[in-house]
DNA sequence: CTAGTGATTCCCT
DNA sequence: GGGAATCACTAGC
């Protein structure tokens, strides 16, 4: 029994809450990218929540900068930033302006336009890895730093839009610590994702890497 | 399945 | 200078 799927927009004050209310309420939500080949449409399965200025791992915690700018800024908009010298990862903005908490998307189901998405994930062995991790999201999504600062809640002709699909019930939704997330900042379960999903991310905690000589 | 490691560049201290 | 909200690949069990 699959629970009818809603097209319409998710509205700004969706976002404009509590981080931590946010981030489970966005798992079965659809974030719709509008490439040139055509719309990729993404399920979210996986997402953390980084609650900005008073949690040690956000990059917001020591204040605004030329790159977490956006985190600062209105509810509803896309923070996407560079790492590891390769990647790029997408997040949700939260909470009013001023207030720089956001939302990872770690993961998620394509469930339209995965021919697209395929060009750009050769490495994926299954269609279930083309978004199992930050990074492969944005990559399978075409989502680079050209994207930071763009209204996911806008009407008219987007590059990427958030639409309302089918919140996941609660007693689906699993929680614990945050990947990647060192120190202070990896105390609180603030990973979400759905149970059982075969397209959320293999769990990995912070392994601190050695210096190269 | 798990664990280890190189890749590659931007950002902030 | 050195770490980073990661991935892909390899070796070994």
């Amino acid at each position: 029994m699959i629970a009818t799927t809603d097209r319409t927009p998710l509205p700004r004050n969706f976002f404009d809450r509590p981080v931590l209310e946010v981030a489970p309420d966005l798992l079965g939500r659809l974030l719709v990218r509008t490439t040139p080949d055509g719309p990729i449409t993404l399920r979210l399965t996986e997402v953390e929540a980084y609650d900005g200025g008073n949690d040690p791992g956000s990059h917001a915690y020591r204040g605004p900068t030329a790159r977490n700018g956006v985190m600062f800024g209105p509810p509803g908009h896309v923070y996407v930033y560079f790492t590891y010298g390769m990647w790029h990862c997408m997040n949700l903005v939260c909470g009013p302006e001023g207030v720089a908490s956001a939302v990872l998307l770690r993961a998620g189901e394509i469930v339209e336009g995965a021919e697209y998405a395929r060009k750009r994930r050769l490495s994926a062995r299954d269609d279930r890895e083309l978004a199992k991790g930050p990074a492969r999201l944005a990559t399978a999504l075409d989502v680079d730093r050209a994207l930071d600062g763009t209204d996911a809640c806008a009407a008219g002709a987007t590059p990427l839009r958030i639409l309302k699909g089918a919140a996941v019930p609660s007693d689906q939704v699993r929680s614990g610590p945050r990947t990647g997330v060192s120190g202070d900042g990896a105390v609180h379960p603030w990973r979400y994702w759905v149970a059982d999903d075969p397209t959320v991310s293999p769990y990995r905690a912070h392994v601190p890497r050695r210096r190269r000589s």
